[in-house]
DNA sequence: ATATGTGCAAAGATTTTGCGACCCT
DNA sequence: AGGGTCGCAAAATCTTTGCACATAT
């Protein structure tokens, strides 16, 4: 019910000592360690790619072959909630579309989603410490301001009014 | 067949000559520029959020009762592939995920949409030029450097090599 | 032992498509 | 007149859910 605390896996860490570090955040979040769940995230942490949860199925049944495609959606939604995994895109399930064509950015509220934009020239100085990557062709940069919308933030600023002590 | 020459649309213009901007572009590719797609561009015009196609149709049908949903799926695709609306994230459709919860950027290829990861540290200087509107708590940046990953930027490369002359 | 997870299959949601009638140019 | 579009409905995808049995702690 509380918002989990977003404990966040070390990158650097190898692939045992993520397994362990995932088992540890399972029994603090008191979610049972089942094998299902650590074939799922042992295949999240060997994607070099970003799976689906089609893509993560099929991985998954190479290890159990019996699992469902219902189970593994389950357990990308309980991962989720608990902050074990990311998700790439807050914007996946339903196309968004704008009149705006041209490059500009987006404010995004992390609670409601809602979307608000920023012209081009209100962002500024992105650049690549190292430059792309070789061979990728860099065209532009898309950000999202990420953050919480005035009407989300509401209930925050009004701790400033009662006193909870 | 060849990519669409990407005219953009001038945020500031009024709406009839969004409207005007809009025939203009449907004649130049060929489109009919039936009853339908107009009110339907009008509606994207007048949208202050980023709609989803329900929520399109349902505005589209206050003028067009008889609309179908289907032709407003055709439509958005076509306005899309001829670059005349945007889309707000190239990533709907399908949740994908990544074992790293901890914050960083993609880069993300417009040909194949393929993503790949880009460390934290490796995006540099992002800032709002006048900060975030009055009441949004801003953070953080996440960023997106969109362009041509090394498979889709070969055949461009190519050119140099096969006369077409 | 008990609460939770799992497999299966059906339901729900979102998006695409085939077809004949109709509209734009 | 002719090619593309429209409305309709069925199909294809993607995701969620109810139930009986199995598993984790």
């Amino acid at each position: 019910m509380h918002p989990a605390r977003q404990f966040r896996i070390q990158p650097d860490m190898d692939v045992e000592r993520k397994m362990q570090w995932f088992r540890d955040r399972c029994v603090e979040a008191g979610l049972p360690c089942t094998h299902q769940r650590q074939v799922m995230y042992r295949a999240l942490l060997e994607a070099v790619d970003h799976p689906s949860p089609e893509m993560l199925y099929e991985r998954v049944k190479r290890d159990i072959p019996s699992v469902s495609l219902g189970t593994v959606y389950r357990n990308i939604k309980t991962f989720l909630d608990n902050g074990l995994i990311g998700e790439v895109s807050l914007h996946h399930g339903s196309l968004r579309l704008e009149a705006n064509n041209s490059p500009h950015h987006h404010l995004v509220c992390r609670s409601c989603r809602r979307m608000f934009d920023l012209p081009a020239d209100q962002v500024e100085g992105v650049r690549l410490r190292e430059g792309p990557p070789r061979g990728f062709q860099l065209e532009r940069f898309v950000v999202e301001a990420h953050g919480l919308c005035a009407a989300c933030a509401v209930p925050k600023a009004r701790r400033n009014h009662s006193k909870t002590t």
